[in-house]
DNA sequence: TGTACATCAGTGAACGCGCGTTCACTGATGTAC
DNA sequence: TGTACATCAGTGAACGCGCGTTCACTGATGTAC
């Protein structure tokens, strides 16, 4: 086997996106090392050569998982076309997130386990991406009078589907969730518009 | 210490209350046995009198979670007063629910939990739970037409409010949170009913 | 170019602790007479 | 009413397994000469 310094990021890194996947799919510490090193050609000896304990690598991976999920919803927006209220609504909530947590929003699948861990700095980082999501989202919203609000319900509404939609798997009442869910968040913005146009005599 | 079958009953209703706050605090399984009969004054060994494993335990304390956040919501509403969505609203996104997860709604403290668990017996239980939390919410918007569409994106908007206000707790940002997921379902409330009234020429 | 050596990523046995679970025992309750 | 006995909720020591962590060792890489 291979033993360059080279070799050993690379390590590394198989290490930090498997657990970055499994901090989704399982929850935050519902993984074992063992397993995680095998899942990453490894063995479970090995770990301590890269990560402090098992509690600094949840903690890194809490922000692997998080760029993950946004690489993976940035890498579903077509290339040129701009990033529209509709365009984040469809990929946000679709079937094929609701079904693969692992790569998706580390938001949406830790939202909760984060909002009530003792771990100030796990929260405060995820806090950090409520903020920036919020922003984007606002963004997306035109960035006018309202958007900033606007963009904090529709974001509540996304991941409050998200979970919901997932409880409900494999039920008529998910996709429901998931359809409504953007429609409302559609409709938000046609009233969001209507208000401005009409604030502005358009 | 008394020893009747009265008295064990009551033991036992100690343990599945103090579980169904733990589950809601901490997880559906971050809790150990030791500790949760301690805090229900029994010694470890007597848990097995009660539950045959954790795993019934765990069973039993997420249906009671889910009793006691309706029953605790039910009761901040005044006796008389009629449920509206206001109402509503302001019992479920206010700070109190968002600083008492262990006496609040088991659904927001628990659906990420649940939609990632292999155990179909809970994933279904929950998912009754919102069926039948997506009814009353209909009924507060009117059951009118589009009226059980508003309830699915209204309570998305509650769920994920409240877990993004606690992964935020202690900032401004979660009081905004907050306030604006009330906000835009009040909005959303007043369209539906502007939408209905134009239907019906009133 | 070839040989000897140092480095170090990865291995896998072993350790120790926490925790779910079991079990022999205790002592209070309530019943029989 | 008082005494002897059966029941059984609860106790706490002990067991065993899983898992995080450690460590002596392996063997491939790359460097020195």
């Amino acid at each position: 086997m291979g033993h360059s310094k080279a070799e050993k990021a690379r390590s590394r890194e198989r290490i930090l996106n498997v657990a970055a996947r499994q901090v989704r799919e399982q929850g935050l510490e519902n993984f074992s090392i063992a397993d995680l090193m095998k899942s990453a050609k490894l063995t479970h000896g090995g770990f301590y050569g890269h990560f402090e304990s098992k509690e600094a690598l949840v903690s890194a991976a809490l922000d692997r998982a998080m760029d993950s999920g946004e690489a993976s919803f940035a890498a579903a927006q077509p290339a040129k076309a701009p990033v529209t209220v509709k365009s984040i609504v469809n990929r946000y909530l679709s079937a094929a997130h609701r079904d693969n947590p692992g790569e998706g929003c580390a938001i949406a699948a830790l939202a909760i386990d984060i909002g009530r861990t003792s771990d100030d700095g796990a929260r405060n980082s995820m806090a950090k991406r409520v903020d920036s999501s919020l922003e984007m989202m606002a963004e997306a919203f035109g960035n006018g009078p309202g958007a900033s609000e606007a963009a904090i319900a529709a974001w509540c509404t996304m991941v409050g589907a998200l979970a919901l939609s997932r409880v409900c798997r494999g039920t008529k009442r998910s996709d429901d969730i998931l359809k409504h869910a953007r429609l409302s968040i559609l409709d938000l913005e046609k009233q969001l518009r209507a208000g401005q146009s009409q604030q502005t005599g358009n």
